[in-house]
DNA sequence: GCCAACGTTGGC
DNA sequence: GCCAACGTTGGC
C-alpha cells in the first residue's frame, strides 16, 4: 500500500504549524473545510499514514513550512453543527453531514520554509496544483514534486 | 486594500 | 440547466 502526499493550506493567523506543534499530542482536527472538491478529497481519498505538507497562506511569506501525518481519516466536522461557529452550515444534519475533517499529527518543521515565490520560479513545479489551481485548499502532490521539495529543503538546510 | 480568479447561489 | 450576480480567496 502506498501513501499519498497532500498539501493543506492554512492561514497561520488562524491555525498555523506552530498551533499544530503546540496542540495536545501535537495532533489536531483539520476542520472548517467548506469547499466540495476539497471535501471530496478529505472524505474519499485521504488515508491514515498519508503525508501532508503544511502551507501558510495570506501572510507575509506564503510558503510550505513543514509536514504532518494523517492520524485519523474522514469523519464529520463538528463545527458544521455549531450555530455560533463561523463554519456553521444550517443545511447540514447529523444524519447527513455535509462536511468532513481528518486529524493530523505534527511531523516536522522545515529549517527554512519553501516560499511560493521559489516554487513559482522553478519550472519543475509548473504543473503543481499549487501553481495551477492555487485556490484549492486540499491539494495533491505528486511523488516527483515531493522529492523535489525534499531536495530543496535539504539544500536550504545547509548554510551557504 | 485591490483585484483577478473562481466557486456558489438562485431566478428563470 | 443556464448564467448573471454575488461572495470568497489569496497573492501582491
Amino acid at each position: 500500500m502506498s501513501q499519498s502526499i497532500w498539501l493543506f493550506k492554512t492561514e497561520p493567523d488562524v491555525f498555523g504549524i506552530a498551533d499544530l506543534m503546540n496542540a495536545p499530542n501535537q495532533t489536531a482536527a483539520w476542520d472548517g473545510v467548506r469547499n466540495y472538491q476539497a471535501r471530496n478529497r478529505l472524505r474519499d481519498e485521504i488515508l491514515v499514514g498519508d503525508t501532508v505538507l503544511i502551507y501558510h497562506s495570506s501572510c507575509a511569506t506564503p510558503a510550505i513550512v513543514g509536514e504532518a501525518r494523517v492520524t485519523r481519516s474522514a469523519h464529520p466536522d463538528p463545527t458544521q453543527f455549531l450555530p455560533e461557529h463561523p463554519a456553521y452550515d444550517d443545511r447540514s444534519t447529523r444524519e447527513a453531514p455535509r462536511w468532513f475533517q481528518v486529524e493530523l499529527q505534527f511531523a516536522r518543521q522545515y529549517p527554512s520554509p519553501i516560499s511560493l515565490k521559489q516554487i513559482k520560479q522553478n519550472p519543475d513545479f509548473d504543473d503543481m496544483e499549487l501553481v495551477i489551481r492555487p485556490r484549492l485548499s486540499i491539494q495533491k502532490v505528486t511523488d516527483q514534486e515531493y522529492l523535489l521539495i525534499e531536495a530543496l529543503c535539504q539544500s536550504m538546510g545547509v548554510s551557504a
